[in-house]
DNA sequence: TTAAAAATACGACATTTTACGTATTGTAAT
DNA sequence: ATTACAATACGTAAAATGTCGTATTTTTAA
């Protein structure tokens, strides 16, 4: 099966560069490439049919990393590499923290990015030795991990964390309108507030962006 | 210059494996062997002018990564590369802990070992791509590292597991089909399955569950 | 090469969730 | 005392989810 691949960059040489790469390899190709993450997500939102990014960290607009967390939001089934020049150790933990499945550098030789590739698509993650050793050692100190994402912290009210606590348990309205003592009714409105404060529109998304706000 | 190296494994069969496998290569030299940590410290006692050590875990007296914590804590110039069979999170993150320089499989071929070998001298970190990935996990997920308690694996299927990554994100049945490019129903039965296989009844608890499991 | 397991798909139905609108009562701060 | 916000509650309706059953095709393993 031929891999459908797709790179976002800003600069079109380096583009070119990395097309050339892969054209050494019959079993990928290029289905297109964006020139920021906002192009990116135009092109997704055209056809997501896609295997894997190659994706650029610095870029107009909307960022490598930004664009990362989005389309692994919105399309969890592509892998992304990022392939940077930078190996700054924020630059590491934010990829991966908004979940990509690589990190190359774009020194990479043509076989090191095409075997990156496959064993990324075969559940495997792609990464430069040097970048491994930065991950072993972020791993090992936990304490530089903090996260580094300004939140400016939104204003449930003290029911609303107790609904969105029993939400995140699982539970169903009736359930937790049972638990409070208070009706189907109650619980339906608070969690439309909820979703409302958090601009959110399921329980699941609603829990994710709760913890992620330390809300809950 | 040339290499000089070490091999740590209760198997002496698999000593014989690892020279085997590193005698194509004439700037690397196997100084000695050891059956287990005691008898590496002892060797060490003797002559510690040493590159670099493969060290298995499952060994008697003193293990891998008791090993690992000793000798980097004595010897921090020797480089450490765990060489095993197992890939088991806790292995994984304990000996990234006690200090090692690099984790790969045994069944790594000949070429990848070597490069593992020289990239670890250079400063870079050897890992097996599917290790790679299990560190990118550990390093989203801060919690599981401690939560190392029962979990009788519960048998998902590699297309389950996709589904399930997809519920998690909060995307809804009709985007998940999107996504992956099957009908609704299909994830539907999908899901069907993966609550029978979890013996839960929403996305909620299947998401809560599939993660305390290290499943997602 | 068979048998088993996995992935695919559809129909039907009950239940739950999401999203509106409206409205009353309680509470806290000005 | 007034205002703002919080908490309560109900109705309606569309959309999504959960639980059955059945069935074909593909892949994997014995």
């Amino acid at each position: 099966m031929i891999i459908k691949a797709a790179i976002v960059d800003d600069n079109s040489f380096l583009i070119s560069a990395v097309k050339e790469k892969l054209s050494f390899f019959t079993d990928i190709e290029v289905k297109f490439s964006a020139v920021n993450g906002s192009d990116l997500l135009d092109h997704l939102n055209d056809n997501h049919n896609l295997d894997i990014i190659l994706m650029d960290i610095e870029m107009p607009v909307l960022n490598g990393i930004e664009a990362t967390e989005i389309v692994k939001q919105k399309y969890p089934h592509i892998k992304i590499i990022i392939l940077t020049v930078f190996d700054n150790d924020e630059n590491i933990f934010n990829a991966i923290k908004a979940g990509a499945d690589g990190y190359l550098l774009k020194e990479v030789n043509p076989r090191d990015l095409y075997e990156g590739i496959v064993e990324t698509l075969n559940g495997g993650a792609a990464m430069n030795p040097s970048i491994a050793f930065k991950t072993l050692k972020l791993l090992r100190n936990p304490i530089q991990i903090e996260n580094k994402v300004e939140q400016e912290s939104i204003a449930l009210t003290k029911r609303e964390i107790e609904v969105l606590e029993q939400l995140s348990k699982g539970l169903s309205y009736n359930a937790i309108a049972d638990n409070l003592i208070v009706s189907n009714g109650t619980i339906r409105k608070h969690i439309e507030n909820i979703y409302k404060k958090l601009q959110v529109h399921n329980k699941l998304e609603a829990v994710q962006k709760a913890k992620r706000n330390n809300l809950i």
